[in-house]
DNA sequence: CTTTTTGCAAATGATTTGCATTAAC
DNA sequence: GTTAATGCAAATCATTTGCAAAAAG
């Protein structure tokens, strides 16, 4: 449903599209495959800073909006304030804890072909499914009483 | 996973916890039946006004998040700006267009226990899951070109 | 050269907080 | 009476926008 791009072929992705090919761009590309998990956007800028200093935060969002587009990083379905990308682009799943906000992959065999065709009949066009589940982590069930 | 709570259970609960039954609680819990479906803060609070006059907006967020607690609501997990909640408590799907941002109910029968073992087995405490499609849906893909 | 991209500063908009007042119990 | 809940105004914080300067093609 989308494969890791590398880095070559995100330049030609984004010379297809009429886009350019800059600095900015590869670095944010480069540091997501190295986070290979979720991450905001604060803390791709924390990363890709010591690599290419001066880089601000508006880029960076509009970096990611832009590789989402490319199918290169996807928004964690998830509850929550703040946008977590997510730089695994295998399908996967995801745990959300509702104490701590924490987000962590979770690996199952689930089929959801059901819910896909189920989709695509409504004249929907899936491009991405996941499964959430919410509840509570370990450490913050051991923390608090509920 | 979680039953509809009757008024009287709400308030049950309520006292319960310590916590007290108070009108504005009480309306926004029958307003969020009435709704039966998605809501966000605003668009509850537009509701109740209706109802009962000078509730105010930190009001409906303070009581959406304690029915979450309690529940009664669940916030959707779909990439957005905004918290969407969602006043249906069975379990089902959800459609997210990443055009116009619309969230839509998806019927369909998935299995999902192997995802919630997996869960479960690493020590997450799961309360609630479902299934989020990400695409774009009929009216935006009729508009765009892409 | 032309047009996109960037960086910065300022704006936006949802959600939260502080605090005095009101209402449950 | 006590203590929690409310309303209001102000604060916070992620994300976006406007625009001039820099850089890609």
């Amino acid at each position: 449903m989308a494969g890791r791009l590398s880095s070559d072929d995100l330049a030609d992705a984004l010379r297809l599209n009429g886009l350019r090919v800059t600095p900015q761009r590869l670095v944010i590309h480069r540091v997501l495959g190295e986070i290979g998990g979720h991450a905001t956007a604060d803390q791709v800028l924390e990363r890709v800073e010591a690599l290419l200093p001066n880089v601000s935060l508006p880029t960076v969002y509009a970096t990611l909006a832009l590789f989402e587009r490319l199918g290169a990083v996807h928004r964690v379905s998830a509850p929550g304030d703040r946008a977590v990308y997510d730089t695994r682009t295998d399908p996967h799943h995801h745990v959300y804890c509702r104490v701590c906000g924490g987000v962590v992959d979770l690996d199952a065999p689930v089929d959801l072909s059901p819910a896909v065709d189920a989709a695509n009949e409504s004249g929907f066009g899936a491009e991405w499914v996941e499964v959430t589940l919410t509840g509570v982590c370990r450490s913050c069930a051991g923390a608090d009483a509920n």
